[in-house]
DNA sequence: CGACACTCCTGATGGC
DNA sequence: TGCCATCAGGAGTGTC
């Protein structure tokens, strides 16, 4: 499932083909992909327009034209395909550009989304509402990361899925991050220390560069825009390795769900909180 | 406001 | 072999 290394390797490999290139033909073939924006005057809108910008903001693709930008999401499934067989399958859009690139959006489980902005600063305002600082950026750093969850009780597995506490960390980067910085994906958020805030803000960053560095992940669906697989699945060093060995202790991974998420760690060297002292007041 | 259940969707998986 | 029921999961919505 495309997380931030995954969209931003979309990304970089999509700005050769589309950069400077006109939109000619904007095919929605599954209305539910805009919702709740209306299928024609969302092609209307896109036909027409020069391809300025190819930008990632969290796991969000922003692509800005002459005259608005486009807000593209992946979520579980998506994948968008250059040059791809015009009879490939789960197709949803199919965009042409002036040059004859044919980019097509492929999702299964059509949980992906793609909303035009006429107005580039209401797209710019839609993602500042949703996201929190960008992990590779100078905005996040342990004192942040600190700062958002040191009043937060919620697991901090799910304080890292929280898209307003960092952007782009998915399931697979939590589990890794959490990994890296050997807290325990369990640990309340008001649990963790500063030093271990700035062990995992330092996780989450070399998750995802390493990630990057490596393709991205291919799980189940995503696809590099020509169809190849990326490779990282291969490094992980917990997610989605239950019961084989700990690749620093040697005891086996254990999978548990926390926050609803299939969630992968040691609890050798990620040791489990120990419970309250008092319940809580309230 | 925080926490959490529910919803969307469909291929994969598992039980019998 | 075939037919269900269940699962996975990002993010939006609704509830308390």
């Amino acid at each position: 499932m495309p997380e931030l290394p995954e969209v931003e390797t979309i990304t970089r490999q999509l700005r050769p083909h589309l950069e400077g290139r006109i939109v000619e033909g904007l095919e929605i073939l599954d209305p539910r992909w805009c919702d709740p924006d209306d299928v024609a005057g969302t092609e209307a809108a896109l036909v027409g327009r020069r391809i300025l910008a190819l930008q990632r903001r969290g796991k969000h693709l922003v692509w800005r034209t002459d005259a608005g930008t486009l807000l593209l999401h992946l979520r579980m499934t998506g994948t968008l395909l250059v040059g791809a067989a015009d009879d490939v399958p789960y197709q949803r859009v199919v965009l042409t550009l002036d040059d004859g690139t044919v980019v097509r959006f492929c999702d299964p489980r059509r949980f992906g989304t793609g909303r035009f902005f006429a107005d580039d600063a209401a797209a710019a305002a839609y993602l500042d509402d949703r996201l929190g600082p960008e992990p590779l950026g100078d905005a996040f750093d342990g004192a942040a990361l600190h700062a958002a969850v040191r009043t937060r009780r919620s697991p901090i597995k799910a304080l890292l899925l929280d898209q307003l506490v960092v952007a782009g960390v998915g399931n697979i980067y939590a589990d890794e991050a959490l990994f890296f910085a050997r807290v325990h994906p369990q640990r309340p958020g008001d649990r963790l220390t500063r030093s271990q805030c700035a062990l995992l803000a330092e996780g989450v960053r070399v998750s995802l560069e390493h990630g990057i560095a490596s393709g991205g992940a291919t799980i189940d669906d995503f696809r590099h825009v020509d169809g190849v697989e990326g490779w990282f699945q291969n490094d992980f060093a917990v997610h989605r390795r239950a019961g084989l060995p700990c690749p620093a202790c040697g005891a086996p991974v254990i999978k548990r769900v926390v926050a609803g998420r299939g969630t992968y760690s040691c609890d050798r060297c990620q040791p489990r909180p120990r419970a309250r002292r008092r319940p809580a007041a309230g």
